[in-house]
RNA sequence: GCCGGAGUGGCGGAAUUGGUAGACGCAAGGGACUUAAAAUCCCUCGAAGCACGUCUUCGUGCCGGUUCGAGUCCGGCCUCCGGCACCA
């Protein structure tokens, strides 16, 4: 009897096998082409979760099959350490932050070796320690020298559950990105990433993102947001003063009827007595979808036709963006439309649609019979000289006016906003900046990096900067003047740290001097970067994506890198998820406490709930370590790649685990019933060369190869290259060798299978390419190739139509000449019963497919 | 509202990018083996119709178009999902 297949058997043995030889330590081969495959580094969280092992073995399946093609590869693994949940851990259980994150990582990474992910843990990257967070000063340093770091005090988004300052990228529906609790808004001192200094850069850089999702690059071209427009002052009538307006469409100038400041804007409280309606109108400014203003008393002057139009103060005006400053055209902006209605504020048209405008008659309606704003092209009427123009020639020409009279002038704008980067917490990388009384705000000098994080201090969680409680490191003495100085107390943002990871891992572990890297042509970093595919997911489609752009594009102009992206090819996985069970009672239920249809604690009706991505809090996660003891890690792997392809959300299904198990049973079984037959056992090397005819499981082993190929090379199809594998093996369970040619061609389908299957299963690959008499491992092993004269069928069935639809088939030699097939069609029996008296007018094969008659 | 994406059997999903729609898997039904069950193996499996076939008709969200031929291309809708959202 055969051994019954053993996952976790098998399992160790190669994994152990591959630990031991190093099998994944990067190529150096100087023949060969290098490719960077990269997946996002996780949080050490404590444990893998299933969205974890989705996420890598994408990765690991594209490493092994490049690696197979004859790449160097380099797929490297590491940790993003720095953050909040090791300082949450160390207030709650009284562990220091550093002890819970080591564990973790080890925990975690005997997890990742457990999956048989093929990573070269010589490069392994852990951001909080001092080797890694020194280089993030480095950085900062240079960066504050270029004038790309600064400080300044401003309003900033503050958590107060996390009790520290967040990036706009980090507020998600005005909510913590991380905690989910509200965010507020509190003046305070901060250090800032000139970001906004590459919009245009990262903007234009879009457009050379080909392998990136759609979705994905739109998201960056929206935050990025730019548009074009004019600013232009308004005088204020009977004053000196002028206010400075910003619009993008200066063909509605002459629709102007009202002026609105924003709440914050400094001419706001100057402008207006009543400090009360001022106040209520800052409580509300972005916060409530109301628009809420309060007439200021004073006129503006619309500088195109002189007239008085009254300023408000709004609060749906931003401060941030623009001038802070609008001129409001109700009839063609929907949100001035709402504030003039409420307001009772005219309503002047000067745009009408094409349709509608009369040439002949100058009566245009003014306006009072909108019922919404008309926000789309048309005429311009009631706008002087302008007016019979088209709106989008009028707007180039006002443009100009107010360019030439020096009224104004166009500008660009952007929504991005500079990148605030301090952070109130411990568990960071030390901002490497000192206050000096006399010397002012001055970098810590290089030699003196890195500014280690000391590991004496006491959480709290209260919400100033533990650093700041620490006399030893708030204390120091000033480099320039030697007097007594105060260090910077808080870290910086840990997407900081996710900026450039990428980079690290082009060298192995070791304490390296980036400086040494500049401008070295013959880098390490140079030879690597960029990533050739990147894999995680899309949530940080804005966050650590554009963030890394950003650092790629510093330390480009820095030196040290000469490419504008990092990342070449983008997969966005999907997400993992399970249906979800809830009780009126008891919420979220596991599949466990659900009896039937009812609650098990209850004995209520359970109500079936959406298929959500896998959580804790749902109760409808699988534990990847539960799982992978009971089937298998290749079981595991093959059933997340052939579920859904790797972009679309997977919906997770126990019995299609099983449908993958069983498939790897019957190849386990398959391998060892033709092992033990001496016909099969006796195949070696020099009787492939005797193979006297070719036979179908030849041809579909080709076929095989072919659509295999096919599928890793187009857009990571990694469930149909699967299904082909089950197709062959199909094929393979079902053929009866009766000849010595039979048992060659056999048993060079099931090696050539093994090779395929490799980089989905690569445990039980190994394990059964030995079994088949395959000599060594399969990782010195090339990807196979086909013979597109091997993948040749002897027959094919071609179909006939007649005027499209299907009506006949015939069995013909796939390589016989177009006109010979055209006659066997239409001597087929059918086709002429069906032609009968109907004139042929015309006949189109198609090579391999179809023959296409068409008749009247 | 704006920007992206997707609609195909009971389900997850295929379709060589304009050429036989439904590969592969799951579920379901039937059968074999077994004292029995599990496991395994074999058959059926989009809908309707009848003459039960190597049959006919319909069928890829809806309406129209291009084409010998459309799930695929074009125009117009509908629905769902994701992102941003008072950005002037």
């Amino acid at each position: 009897m055969t051994e019954r297949y053993n996952p976790s058997k098998v399992e160790m043995k190669w994994q152990k096998f591959w630990h031991e030889s190093d099998a994944f330590h990067t190529g150096r081969d100087k023949e060969r082409e290098n490719f960077y495959c990269l997946e996002m580094f996780p949080y050490p969280s404590g444990r893998i979760h299933m969205g974890h092992v989705r996420n890598y073995v994408i990765g690991d399946v594209t490493a092994h099959y490049k690696r197979m093609k004859g790449f160097n590869v380099l797929h490297p693994m590491g940790w993003d350490a720095f953050g909040m949940p090791a300082e949450n851990a160390a207030i709650k259980n009284g562990v220091h932050p550093i002890k819970w994150t080591i564990e973790n990582i080890d925990y975690m990474k005997t997890q990742l070796k457990r999956v048989g992910l093929s990573y070269d843990w010589n490069r392994e990257v852990t951001t909080c320690t001092p080797e890694y967070y020194k280089w993030n000063q480095w950085f900062f340093i240079k960066m504050l020298e270029k004038d790309l770091a600064y400080r300044k005090s401003s309003f900033v988004n503050w958590c107060r559950s996390c009790s520290t300052v967040l990036a706009n990228e980090q507020v998600i529906e005005s909510k913590c990105w991380r905690c989910d609790n509200e965010v507020v808004q509190k003046e305070l001192p901060q250090w800032f990433f000139r970001i906004t200094k590459y919009a245009e850069d990262l903007l234009q850089g879009c457009d050379t993102l080909k392998g990136w999702p759609d979705h994905v690059v739109a998201m960056q071209r929206n935050w990025i947001g730019k548009s074009r427009g004019v600013e232009m002052d308004f005088g204020i009538a009977g004053s000196e003063r002028k206010v400075r307006i910003f619009t993008t469409r200066p063909d509605t100038l002459f629709g102007a009827t009202f002026v609105c400041l924003a709440p914050l804007h400094p001419l706001a409280s100057e402008l207006t007595e009543n400090k009360g309606a001022l106040q209520r109108i800052k409580d509300t400014y972005g916060k409530e979808d109301e628009k809420i203003g309060h007439f200021t008393g004073q006129h503006a002057v619309n500088p195109m036709n002189g007239e008085e139009i009254p300023v408000y103060i709004a609060n749906f005006v931003l401060m941030e963006y623009g001038t802070g400053a609008i001129m409001s055209v109700p009839a063609h902006d929907q949100r001035d439309f709402e504030f003039a209605k409420k307001y009772d504020l005219p309503i002047k048209q000067v745009i009408i649609p094409e349709k509608e405008y009369n040439r002949s008659s100058d009566k245009h309606s003014g306006g009072s019979d909108l019922t919404e704003a008309y926000t789309g092209d048309g005429v311009m009427v009631n706008s002087g000289e302008y007016s019979g123009k088209s709106n989008r020639d009028g707007m180039e020409r006002i443009a100009d006016f107010i360019e030439t009279n020096a009224l104004g002038k166009v500008v660009i704008n952007y929504k991005l906003r500079d990148w605030g980067i301090s952070r109130q917490r411990y568990w960071g990388t030390p901002i490497p900046v000192i206050y000096c009384d006399t010397c002012g705000i001055l970098s810590v000098s290089e030699e003196n990096l890195p500014v280690i994080l000391p590991d004496n201090v006491n959480l709290t969680g209260t919400g100033s900067s533990p650093l700041a409680e620490l006399a030893e490191f708030t204390f120091t003495t000033c480099h320039k003047c030697g007097k007594e100085a105060r260090r910077e107390t808080d870290t910086m943002d840990t997407f900081v740290d996710s900026s450039w990871y990428f980079i690290r891992y082009c060298m192995e572990k070791g304490d390296h001097d980036l400086k040494e890297e500049l401008n070295n042509a013959s880098s390490e970093i140079r030879k690597w970067m960029p990533v050739n595919q990147y894999i995680g997911g899309v949530e940080h489609a804005v966050l650590h994506l554009l963030y890394s752009r950003f650092f790629t594009r510093v330390l480009r102009d820095i030196g040290l890198v000469d490419t504008d992206e990092p990342f070449t090819n983008l997969l966005t996985q999907g997400m993992v998820c399970k249906e979800t069970w809830k009780c009126s009672d008891h919420d979220w239920l596991l599949p466990e406490e659900v009896e039937g249809a009812s609650c098990s604690h209850c004995g209520k009706e359970v109500v079936k709930g959406r298929i959500e991505k896998m959580s804790k809090s749902k109760k409808n996660v699988i534990d990847p370590g539960h799982l992978i003891e009971k089937y298998g890690a290749d079981t595991a792997r093959l059933f997340i790649l052939f579920a859904a392809p790797p972009d679309k959300d997977l919906e997770w299904s126990d019995k299609g685990v099983e449908g993958a198990y069983r498939f790897l049973n019957r190849l386990w079984n398959i391998v060892h019933k033709l092992s033990g037959d001496p016909e099969f056992a006796v195949i070696n090397e020099d009787t492939y060369k005797n193979r006297d005819h070719v036979t179908s499981i030849e041809r579909k082993t080709h076929q095989t190869i072919r659509k295999v190929t096919w599928s890793m090379d187009r857009d990571f199809h990694f469930n149909t290259a699967i299904a082909a594998l089950m197709e062959l093996l199909n094929e393979i369970t079902a053929s009866k060798p009766q000849s010595r040619n039979d048992y060659v061609s056999l048993k060079s389908s099931i090696k050539s299978m093994l090779l395929l299957l490799f980089p989905f299963a690569p445990h039980i690959s190994e394990e059964l390419w030995i079994a088949v008499g395959g000599k060594g491992s399969i990782l010195s092993k090339e990807w196979p190739r086909w013979d597109e004269e091997l993948a040749k069928e002897e027959e094919i069935d071609l179909v006939v139509q007649i005027n499209g639809k299907v009506r006949a088939k015939i069995s013909i030699p796939p390589d016989k000449p177009d006109d010979e097939i055209k006659q066997i069609a239409l001597d087929n029996e059918k086709v002429k019963s069906l032609t009968e008296g109907k004139n042929i007018f015309k006949v189109i094969v198609v090579k391999g497919r179809l023959v296409n008659i068409v008749v009247k």
